[in-house]
DNA sequence: CCCTGATTCGC
DNA sequence: GCGAATCAGG
């Protein structure tokens, strides 16, 4: 008997939210901190979406709504088998999913490194910044107008488009894919949030 | 490619 | 209740 009651208080804090970490993620979440920034906060055990299924269970999703009433697009239930528990045997692997197994590691590691950021108690007008894309230079021979682009072209605009100057960057992209690598990249990612 | 939150469902 | 896998959007 005296084994059980060990065993519960060795095990009692292997992943329960103690409401001391709850408190802390109600805070953090409410604060504005993305769901990787409070698993990094809370710590290596864990996860983004340890927080995020935690969120929704404790009815938090609403972090600034203030009278917006967003239904949320709603998807709707759909009954698609993400994992099966059992194996039996499939040989065939299905060919279109990509197997990746994502590490850990890489979401901490930023995650830990960018703390304490979530002051934004200002507005700021946000302003049309130039485009500063032109990091890169396009000879004149490779430079494409709009009827030269194909499937195999990057069709990252370059210049004024009421200019003359206008071209695309014309630089090979790989199949499916709208931009060149370089371009590719500038498309999205993190474009710079913080200023001033 | 990176990131974000949202949802589902086996455990 | 928990959270990995997955989805969907930027």
């Amino acid at each position: 008997m005296r084994d059980s009651v060990l065993a519960m208080v060795a095990e009692a804090q292997t992943s329960g939210w103690t409401d001391e970490r709850v408190e802390i993620l109600k805070k953090l979440w409410m604060d504005g901190l993305s769901a990787s920034q409070i698993a990094g906060e809370l710590g290596q055990g864990v996860t983004r979406n340890a927080v995020i299924g935690k969120v929704h269970r404790l009815k938090l999703s609403a972090r600034a709504k203030p009278t917006n009433s967003t239904p949320r697009s709603r998807p709707a239930a759909r009954t698609a088998p993400r994992r099966v528990a059992s194996p039996s045997s499939s040989g065939s692997m299905g060919g279109g999913m990509a197997g990746k197994q994502r590490t850990v590691s890489s979401m901490r590691t930023q995650s830990v490194g960018a703390t304490a950021l979530a002051a934004d108690a200002e507005y700021e007008t946000e302003r049309y910044v130039a485009p500063a894309v032109q990091e890169i230079f396009i000879p004149e021979d490779k430079r494409l107008s709009l009827l030269q682009l194909n499937e195999e072209t990057c069709k990252w605009p370059i210049g004024d488009p009421l200019t003359k100057d206008f071209y695309f960057c014309g630089q090979h992209s790989d199949e499916g894919k709208p931009y060149c690598e370089f371009h590719s990249r500038r498309a999205y990612h993190q474009i710079d949030k913080k200023r001033r």
